[in-house]
RNA sequence: AGGCCCGUAGCUCAGUUGGUUAGAGCGCUACGUUGACAUCGUAGAGGUCAGCGGUUCAAGUCCGCUCGGGCCUACCA
């Protein structure tokens, strides 16, 4: 089954294209991707192949792209993860499957808003000035002008997305999702509103989720403060006792309204019912009992400040403790700390606040001491703990189905290492604050009427109905956003059009992967898998291929103040597309982060170089009338020399190793052996190989008939193979091989992929000709090392192999450029010398003269390797003289050793005889 | 505090379910260019697989501990 054209043009040939390179009859001696990448991106979008119109019957294979923020850039991370869903998808759409990358952006709330506030400040004004409406339409225009970024970028690195299905979280069809899933979720109990002790952004001045804390080590200070304890209430006077309390944050002590100790502490169980009091506020503080308390720690006894640390907030709600807030939504002292405090920041309140305790006297020592605070991710400030009225969402059922899809296999995570993690932070998952203080976003669709109900509604028609008033006057609308985040969850539905039950919908959900980073595992994977799970009743896709994070070469996470920052588009447009994702994809090993050396993708493209010499030298010699041959009754291996068995045995045990190494997300290895089957058989071997018939005479010729279809056709296989990793190249390169239109008459991108056609296999052919290889590099490297006359004489024990190398014979010497080659028919004897060497079964006998070549180092190396030989073989013989082993170790190993020992011990009586001689 | 990952050639990394002479790329050394490719070819040097102990006929591979590096999670003020 071949893919039909989706959008039938005109077979695609760039040098219609005016802006285009030209494909010309002669490949051009150098060999620059720039003259072709670009030109065959856009003549593939403009002739509509990735525009995917789903065929009924075919396999469904789908990828939702991470969406990047809309206004941002790509990195080299995007550009690895986009390379791996990419290749999928080419690959995909190459089997015929209905193949749909589709791509979009995220609005991405806090992030974009900053940039048009940092905008909007340059301007003089500020987001609070020109109000949310004005503020709101400054960021659409902001959007509409970067918008296009993202999918330059994706067109620089060759994406196949299919750009109609184009989505943005913001746009109509997901806002009506997320409208619908909120709705959903408030209906089912599990979206609520309260007043909790939230993470609180004093720069950004929002509601932050527990993910968005960055946990910091820092170097700070512990307080000894001394407080006066009072008796029962009513008898003020002093008793003359004093406690001390160890503190961190001594500015929040004017918000304190116990002091807590452990219940089993016996040093400070006679202080129940009384209090302390507060130094420079005198307020009484009961002391509470309370085993949160750690006795070990300081001196037992924890201030409790119920509104300012949610260890205290969860005490206060215990004990009934009223809270105090001193600290406001812009990290200022409030009015309730006092009026020596009011309106200083966090940070001038503590310095005064410990000066002022120093003078009165109650502070009893300072020491230092390391600690974890949490610090907002996005802004770097440290994260004040305060309680407000935010909106929750109970995620913990949802959670539990997402820990059941990996435990039972339906969701599976690549690599397998990451379930612990995933069931760790699932099962200890809290609710998760969904509400966010900034403007850009999916505003909350909930209203309150001026009595004082909460409508949660679709839209304003529908709250107006539900609320039974006569208009959207009388109402207010939540003036929060959601966290970006909640719209992402919804993402591999919404963005086929959910909830409507679409036909797209249908056809691609669940999607096939997903990959992405491990650093969005929580904050995105998670939160899909779950809304994914309760809203479809089905996992979103069926496996996550998490990537490694792209470091530099020195293993050093990139950041721009370090300045090792390497932008994609550079690299691109230095070492072109198909050299960086072939790069990337091969550095891509489970569970390591990819440590990027631009020295490595100039190798890569040495490989591209590679790819475009072997075509245009096939293309100048295949004989007339030469084409790629599509089908296995256009090539039967029975009527080819061994050379041409050899290499498409090779090509598709290659093809089968590849298809099930993609199949399996080992894109290093696919890459590696694809890399490895290209330069070092196809190159290397078979076309040396092929010389003597390409460049020799007709007589030649005759020996290895149709060497040109055979050529052509594995590298038209070749090529194919290639595709999804370097779609380019293979484009320009494929498009010139005569007979591909038989294949497919447009492009490759619609050829189907090889996956091995078993009647080329043959494993005698290989057997054979990998022990003329190995001779083949023995005999050179023992005329490079002993500097003889080229003249050989070859002799094998095995008969099948002895008509091989006769066959193969003036191959053998081309391939040494030897002067003159015997294959005997009897062993070496005592009187020739022995044999030199002898390897995969082929004794090597140089009978040329010496001519020069250093005598002393070659008998050293030979001694080293007959030591070296003889301690292997005393290895053996003891193994196989152990009664344990032979009993224990299955019958194929034990042969297998003794079939080793037989071959050692005669390579080393020859190794000795060349010693001897 | 708990969890995860890593430690293999000068560098960056592969190494499937244990099977016995541990691989690749880059770098390095020698030789080779009228001939697809010097973005190349041929050959070569280079490793007690972090350490210790255990399981096994057999361990780079499985188990335990130690050391070293990285990451994640966590409410010790």
């Amino acid at each position: 089954m071949q893919p039909e054209i989706m959008s039938p043009t005109e077979p695609m040939n760039p040098s219609s294209d005016p802006s285009g390179s030209a494909l010309q009859s002669e490949m051009d001696k150098r060999f620059e991707p720039s003259t072709y990448e670009q030109a065959w991106q856009r003549r593939w979008a403009e002739s509509g192949i990735f525009r995917v119109e789903p065929v009924a019957g075919r396999a469904s294979f789908c990828i939702m792209i991470p969406p990047p923020n809309v206004t941002g850039k790509l990195h080299i991370g995007h550009a690895l993860q986009s390379t791996l869903q990419d290749l999928l998808v080419r690959l995909h759409r190459m089997r015929g499957e209905n193949a749909l990358w589709l791509p979009g952006t995220d609005h991405a709330g806090i992030a974009t808003q900053l940039m048009v506030e940092r905008q909007v400040e340059k301007e003089g004004t500020s987001r609070k000035a020109l109000g949310r409406e004005a503020f709101l339409e400054r960021t659409w225009e902001w959007k509409r002008e970067y918008h296009g970024n993202i999918r330059e970028q994706l067109d620089l690195l060759g994406a196949s997305c299919d750009w109609t299905r184009e989505r943005f979280t913001l746009d109509e069809g997901l806002s009506k999702a997320v409208a619908e899933a909120f709705v959903r979720l408030h209906g089912e109990g599990l979206i609520t509103r309260g007043e909790y002790m939230v993470n609180w952004s004093p720069v950004l001045e929002t509601a932050v989720s527990d993910l968005e804390v960055e946990t910091k080590t820092v170097q700070g200070k512990l307080y000894h403060v001394s407080y006066l304890v009072e008796g029962e209430p009513g008898a003020p006077e002093d008793t003359g006792e004093r406690i001390v309390v160890a503190t961190t944050r001594p500015e929040t002590m004017l918000g304190d309204t116990a002091v807590a100790f452990h219940p089993e502490d016996e040093r400070y169980a006679h202080l129940v019912g009384k209090a302390a009091i507060l130094p420079l506020l005198g307020r009484r503080l009961p002391f509470v009992p309370d085993a949160m308390v750690d006795r070990e720690f300081g001196t037992g006894l924890v201030k409790i400040t119920p509104f300012h640390d949610p260890n205290d907030f969860e005490v206060g709600k215990r004990h009934g403790l009223p809270g105090i807030s001193v600290i406001d939504k812009s990290g200022r002292m409030t009015a309730e700390a006092g009026a020596e405090f009011a309106g200083l920041t966090r940070e001038v309140a503590r310095a005064k606040v410990v000066e002022r305790l120093r003078e009165l006297g109650h502070l009893v020592k300072v020491e230092d001491h390391v600690h974890n605070v949490g610090h907002s991710q996005r802004s770097g400030e440290p994260i004040e703990p305060l309680v407000s009225t935010q909106w929750f969402c109970d995620v913990s059922g949802m959670a539990a189905q997402a820990l059941a899809a990996v435990e039972d296999g339906r969701l599976r995570l690549v690599p397998e290492s990451w379930d612990k993690t995933w069931e760790h932070w699932l099962a200890n998952i809290r609710p998760w604050c969904i509400s966010r203080q900034l403007w850009w976003g999916h505003q909350i669709p909930a209203w309150y009427t001026a009595d004082g109900r909460t409508i949660v509604a679709h839209d304003e028609e529908e709250a107006v109905r539900l609320a039974g008033v006569a208009s959207a006057a009388e109402l207010s609308r939540d003036p929060d956003v959601l966290d970006t985040w909640f719209s992402s969850a919804l993402w591999p539905f919404s963005t086929l059009g959910w909830p409507e039950q679409t036909a797209d919908l249908a056809t691609f959900y669940p999607t096939s992967v997903l990959i992405t980073g491990y650093d969005i595992l929580f904050f995105w994977v998670a939160r899909m898998v779950m809304s994914g799970l309760h809203f479809t009743g089905e996992v979103p896709f069926a496996a996550v291929h998490l990537t490694g994070l792209v470091r530099d070469a020195e293993g050093v996470k990139m950041s721009k103040t370090k300045g090792n920052v390497l932008d994609p588009a550079e690299l691109i447009g230095e070492y072109g597309a198909d050299a960086v994702r072939f790069t990337l994809a091969s550095l891509d090993s489970p569970g390591r982060d990819i440590p990027l050396n631009p020295e490595q993708i100039a190798g890569y493209r040495a490989f591209g170089n590679k790819i475009w010499n072997a075509t245009r030298f096939a293309l100048a010699r295949i004989p007339e009338g030469a084409r790629v041959r599509s089908s296995l009754d256009d090539l039967l291996p029975a009527s080819l020399a061994a050379p041409e068995r050899w290499i498409l045995s090779r090509l598709a045990a290659t093809a089968a190793e590849v298809n099930a190494k993609f199949d399996t997300f080992r894109f290093d290895e696919a890459c590696n052996r694809l890399y490895h089957f290209f330069w070092g058989e196809l190159c290397d071997w078979y076309i040396e190989m092929a010389k003597p018939a390409l460049l020799g005479s007709d007589a030649d010729r005759a020996l290895r008939p149709r060497i040109g279809d055979v050529l052509l056709t594995v590298l038209d296989q070749a090529l194919r193979m290639l595709h999804p990793v370097m779609p380019c190249l293979t484009e320009e390169v494929w498009q010139r091989l005569p007979g591909r239109e038989a294949i497919h008459p447009e492009t490759i991108c619609l050829a189907p992929y090889p996956q091995g056609e078993p009647a080329w296999r043959d494993e005698s052919v290989e057997i054979q000709m990998e022990a003329m290889i190995e001779a083949v590099t023995r005999v050179r490297a023992l005329l490079a090392e002993t500097g003889r006359e080229r003249k050989v004489g070859l002799w094998t024990a095995s008969p099948v192999l002895e008509v091989f190398l006769a066959e193969q014979q003036a191959l053998f010497a081309t391939l040494c450029r030897l002067e003159s080659l015997e294959v005997r028919s009897r062993a070496f004897s005592t009187a020739d010398g022995g044999p030199e060497d002898l390897v995969a079964g082929i004794g090597i006998k140089i009978l040329g003269a010496k001519k020069g070549g250093d005598e002393v180092a070659e008998r050293a190396k030979l001694e080293k390797e007959i030591e070296k030989l003889g301690a292997e073989i005393d290895r053996t013989i003891a193994q196989l003289a152990d009664e344990s082993f032979l009993a224990k170790a299955p019958a194929p190993v034990v042969e297998k050793r003794r079939a080793a020992l037989a071959q050692m011990e005669d390579r080393r009586s020859s190794l000795r005889s060349s010693l001897a001689g």
